[in-house]
DNA sequence: TGCCTTTCATGATAGGCGTCATAGATTCCA
DNA sequence: TGGAATCTATGACGCCTATCATGAAAGGCA
């Protein structure tokens, strides 16, 4: 597992000593489609890492609305806000396909950023990452469906590359959207060519065509 | 100006000396109303607190459209993000109000980073907070103009209590809207004795309702 | 004081998108 | 293998909200 670890940020610059160290107190859990990994207001007594499979952290509105905020694939690292202040991470998580999680331990990730100058700087520049794509969001409100899909699909290809294993029910919550509303702009998009489109799966044909449109 | 920063996170818990120190090289700066005080793509040389008046980070859509992200009064720090990890920072702020911005050369804020772990964690925690706050933001899409907005003015009334001191232009960039819309819904509110409204200003009357408002 | 800008306000119109209904095509599973 | 569930697809309808236009009231400035 250490080796796993090795490629995981923000855990690479660990000395192998402690990774071993780390790697002996996580637990690896097997998680089905559609089992909650993490639900808001839980105790956070680990921080997870994606092993295998896919894992969405979701809003659910009062509507009955669900909103994704971020996918996790392997060796995405989520729930280390509450690790780090010890206040409420208000997200569900859900394993989106069978899925592998690593989780460990809060406390000794704690023992980690306190001991680790090192490994508290990786943190903190993790963060800033999530923090800037968070907020790259915010404005989302404005955006058109269309906008807000395609900005989706070009975000998802720097994870999945160009062919983007999601159901259209999947890419709807990504965008804040209704499934009906997303296959019918998914269908103007395949006519003008600029994507190709299957059951279970999206690809993006014209890339540039698709950020014209994600920024009009 | 170091009894100013020991109000301020995350400076608060730096001993005297330390706040001594940075006072040394801090700059104060007054921008007048409409100016910017900090642009997408500038070098980011200072971190920045707001000292008085008011500042709005901000981000401007291709189609002119304004989106305010978050207003920050006295005390609030900003663009500490590109300070931590030399990436740019995506959004500009511009002066609401005559203000003053305290600029703390980014050498020095990375230098304390470093040399002091407390100052580090409670920049960390900081981060949390803003990552929080702005995740909550994420799924904003989905929500009606009514929503966002009574959404908007409960945020700013942690702020400034009861009575907001920002024109109608000024909420309907907060919650992604144009000017009408926010009147015409603003309106209703006021006739439903929620809100009272006046020029440059709108007043919170029954929070609770408001609160119901926000989450339906 | 008078002009100009900003703020607030209201109406008409059109388009985007949610909602509801229907249905074919695949896949899953007992 | 057959039925159920999921995914994709399309049409009709109506509401929300952006856009454009107009105008009153308040404040700023010469």
């Amino acid at each position: 597992m250490q080796d796993f670890l090795a490629g995981v940020e923000p855990f690479k610059r660990l000395s192998l000593s402690e990774r071993q160290r780390l790697s002996a107190v996580s637990r690896e859990r097997r998680y089905s489609k559609g089992e909650m990994v993490f639900r808001t207001g839980d105790p956070s007594d680990a921080i997870c890492i994606v092993k295998s499979g896919r894992v969405h952290l979701m809003k659910f509105l009062e509507g009955g609305q669900a909103s994704t905020t971020c996918v996790m694939t392997s060796g995405d690292t989520f729930c280390c806000l509450p690790a780090l202040d010890q206040k409420p991470y208000p997200v569900d998580a859900i394993a989106a396909t069978d899925s592998i999680v690593v989780r460990i331990p809060t406390s000794s990730f704690q023992t980690l950023l306190e001991k680790n100058p090192v490994f508290l700087k990786d943190s903190l520049c993790l963060f800033c990452d999530r923090l800037r794509q968070v907020e790259h969001k915010s404005c989302m409100a404005y955006d058109s469906v269309e906008q807000r899909l395609a900005q989706a699909l070009l975000t998802l290809s720097k994870k999945f590359g160009s062919t983007i294993p999601l159901t259209k029910h999947e890419l709807a919550e990504l965008a804040s959207t209704t499934v009906e509303t997303t296959i019918r702009v998914l269908s103007q998009l395949k006519k003008q060519g600029i994507i190709k489109s299957s059951r279970g799966s999206t690809t993006i044909a014209k890339p540039q065509l698709l950020e014209d449109l994600a920024s009009s």
